[in-house]
DNA sequence: AGCACGCCGACT
DNA sequence: GTCGGCGTGCTC
């Protein structure tokens, strides 16, 4: 007996099958999808079995013996096995990426991954920053520098010891704490009751329901508010009824504990939940409840849309609009297609819901590739909030450079009534930009060539790129003048200046505060119980948060977003505006949004400010006609990378012009250009973005450069097809 | 990914 | 003369 085996290693040369002979006393073992160890060189690893068959054609003398199998059933179905092969194809990606991210780690083939951690370890700081900060002083170890900034701002996850941390535990510095990493329980909400679906939300349920057992792809446009997620709710109950699971994605688990403690009050234990801050153990035990057939139904993240559900009744994706869906890094899947994928297997519906759809899926709609269902109700008496736009160029001349006088007057207004309000800024950390005034020298990070942030929590510049942190500098590192200047407001500073201003309890939320596992609920919880009166944070607070008390919401810079080199720029600030401002006013008190920003008159803002989603859909729709962007054009970025300045440069024109050449004359080849990131962690970033409509030649294209290129280990070239963030 | 093979600079 | 730098290519 012999069998094709996909190894682990996931580099392009080895993504192949390689070929096995199996030993008589474990053939019965053997079976498609089972993971096995495997002699590979020098090394043993583990790959997954693709293919049994009888002979080989491979070298007699060369084929080895498998080592032994790992599993005692397979870790990949049949379907698995399908989608693997299409991922494979459709995204040239690495075949074994492709199957590798569809299991939980404990599953994956990597040889030498025994999951059973159990504790974490961190490195806790015991002196104080300024402490700290005085041995950074007289420490020369670029190392020991990065590592204490980093502490300064929390505790750090570590992996293994390095002579690094040791050096910091023996000055006294930190001390390695185990920490037992709980199970992530989320607990229903006990006050939660099944409510009585009106009139709109039982039609669109009833279309949905009567698609079960075809493959139908709808898209549900209903306005915040109009409860969506009660609909989701009762199709889902009308899947199990028949036996069937489902799948509901949502955009990130954490930001929506509200959503799960409603599915959980209303399911039970029927229901796994996979989030981004669960250990790979619990991970494993969420998955375990699937494949052993304890659980019905599965709500989580992007990753959520692979489990292996063999009887799927229906798949949601709530909130489609948003970016996470797309994976930003090797296979970059979206999981909307493989939802759609999957409903062709299982001839079941999709169904797609935001109240600012994505232009993609809103134009299919409008061809009648998907079904449009529309909820334009809110139910009970809640009303859209009033949305008020300040012009900040105004407010400059008046010397309010943070907040307008109508955006404090409405502030101190709602602290005095008692009331909540959520305030948006779209920026983390303390100040943007570190200039000289002297010489107008900017601090940049040396790797990335991107301006610090400066973090004055932890008292330190930190590169949002690559992450590193460095202590803040009292002289410009160019001509030693000491008379440095930092522009830009981030959350941290907002915070400071309100606590100037109100005799108010704040509290910040974005990922420097959020960073501990369970940080996020609490902040949530004690918000919602009333322990503070505002809300400050980035666009993690957007999302699906339902407070009753907040009747203010105000979005302090709108152009963060808006100024973003992006074709999205627009269509992100009119979703994150209109979802920000669904936040105020969630019950019978009217809600108040203000939004600051210099571009008043931008289309995105005004038209947020009516909650106008079909005039907003219609101007930016003859953008993208203009422009020759997504709906129109399909577009794919070829993103190339290296080391070496000059290989990169020459080998970017050598992939344009060869595109010239073969792809069919409809299709544009724009750059190569530099990318946004030009350089990243010392690496050289081009990038040539294809936009178009049909094209036979286009994959055979792509295929060819992306082999061409997988023996070069000088030059990484990676493909992205219908890229989020540009 | 890891390891061997192979071709050019600084040392006991 | 050799030791060792890491560039290149292969692994069923």
């Amino acid at each position: 007996m012999y069998v094709d085996v996909l190894c682990e290693i996931g580099a392009k040369a080895v993504d192949n099958i390689f070929e096995y002979r199996v030993p008589k006393d474990i053939e019965g073992n053997i079976k498609i999808g089972i993971r096995v160890s495997i002699p590979f060189g020098k090394m043993i690893l583990e790959g997954f079995v693709i293919n049994i068959k009888n002979s080989s054609n491979y070298d007699k003398d060369k084929i080895k013996d498998i080592t032994s199998v790992i599993d005692k059933e397979p870790v990949l179905n049949k379907e698995m096995l399908e989608l693997g092969k299409y991922m494979s194809d459709n995204l040239l990606c690495s075949k074994v990426s492709a199957y590798q991210v569809m299991l939980p780690k404990a599953l994956k083939a990597k040889a030498g991954t025994d999951i059973k951690i159990k504790y974490n370890r961190y490195l806790r700081r015991i002196k104080s920053i300024e402490e700290i900060d005085d041995y950074i002083k007289n420490c020369k170890y670029e190392g020991q520098i990065n590592l204490l900034c980093k502490l300064k701002e929390g505790d750090i996850l570590i992996s293994k010891m390095s002579s690094t941390i040791n050096t910091i535990i023996k000055h006294g510095l930190g001390v390695v704490v185990e920490v037992e990493e709980k199970r992530y329980n989320y607990t229903g909400l006990s006050n939660y009751k099944k409510v009585t679906l009106s009139r709109e939300q039982e039609d669109v349920k009833n279309k949905i329901v009567s698609s079960f057992g075809k493959s139908e792809t709808f898209l549900l446009y209903g306005v915040t508010g109009s409860g969506k997620t009660e609909v989701y709710m009762s199709v889902i109950e009308e899947a199990l009824k028949e036996g069937k699971e489902a799948i509901m994605l949502v955009p990130e688990i954490s930001l929506t504990p509200q959503i799960v403690g409603k599915f959980i009050s209303r399911f039970g234990d029927i229901i796994s939940v996979f989030h981004s801050k669960l250990s790979d153990n619990e991970r494993y035990d969420e998955y375990r409840k699937i494949t052993e057939g304890k659980s019905k139904i599965i709500i989580g993240t992007r990753s959520a849309i692979f489990v292996p559900f063999n009887n799927l009744g229906v798949i949601i994706i709530d909130e489609e609009h948003t970016s996470s869906y797309k994976q930003e890094s090797h296979p970059r899947y979206n999981a909307k297609d493989i939802a759609i994928w999957r409903s062709n297997y299982h001839k079941c519906p999709v169904v797609m819901g935001s109240a600012t759809p994505s232009l993609e899926s809103f134009a299919r709609a409008g061809n009648k590739v998907y079904t449009l269902l529309t909820l334009s109700k809110r139910p009970g008496s809640s009303t859209l909030p009033s949305v008020q736009i300040v012009d900040m160029k105004e407010e400059v001349k008046k010397n309010n450079f943070i907040l307008s006088s109508i955006l404090k007057d409405k502030i101190k207004e709602k602290l005095d009534r008692h009331e909540q309000v959520i305030l948006l800024l779209n920026r983390r950390g303390y100040s943007s930009i570190i200039t000289c005034k002297d010489c107008g020298h900017t601090e940049k990070c040396s790797k990335c060539d991107i301006s610090y942030t400066y973090h004055k929590t932890s008292n330190n510049l930190k590169c949002h790129y690559c992450g590193t942190s460095k202590p803040l500098i009292n002289k410009c590192s160019k001509c030693g003048s000491t008379n440095i200047k930092d522009y830009g407001i981030g959350t941290e500073k907002l915070e400071e200046e309100l606590h100037k201003l109100y005799e108010a309890r704040v509290v910040r939320m974005d990922i420097d505060t959020t960073s501990k596992k369970g940080e996020h609920e609490r902040i949530i919880d004690a918000f919602g119980g009333g322990e503070y009166d505002i809300l400050i944070g980035t666009q993690m607070i957007a999302k699906g948060l339902d407070f009753p008390r907040v009747t203010l919401v105000g979005v302090v810079s709108a152009d963060a977003t808006l100024s973003t080199p992006d074709f999205r720029a627009s269509e992100n600030t009119f979703q994150l505006l209109s979802q920000v401002s669904g936040r105020a006013g969630r019950s019978e008190s009217k809600g108040e949004v203000i939004i600051q920003t210099y571009n008043p008159d931008h289309y995105s803002i005004i038209l947020s400010k009516n909650h106008d989603y079909l005039s907003f859909y219609r101007e930016e729709m003859k953008m993208r006609k203009l422009l020759k962007y997504s709906p129109y054009y399909y577009l794919v970025v070829v993103g190339i990378s290296s080391k070496d300045y000059d290989l990169v440069f020459k080998e970017s024109n050598k992939i344009a012009s060869f595109l010239n050449k073969n792809l069919n004359g409809e299709s544009i080849v724009l750059g190569p250009s530099m990318a946004s990131m030009f350089r990243v962690n010392n690496i050289f970033h081009y990038q040539i973005i294809i936009k178009y409509r049909k094209d036979d030649n286009l994959i055979k294209c792509l295929k060819f450069i992306d082999d061409m290129y997988k023996k070069n280990n000088k030059i990484e070239v990676e493909l992205d097809f219908n890229p989020i963030k540009m």
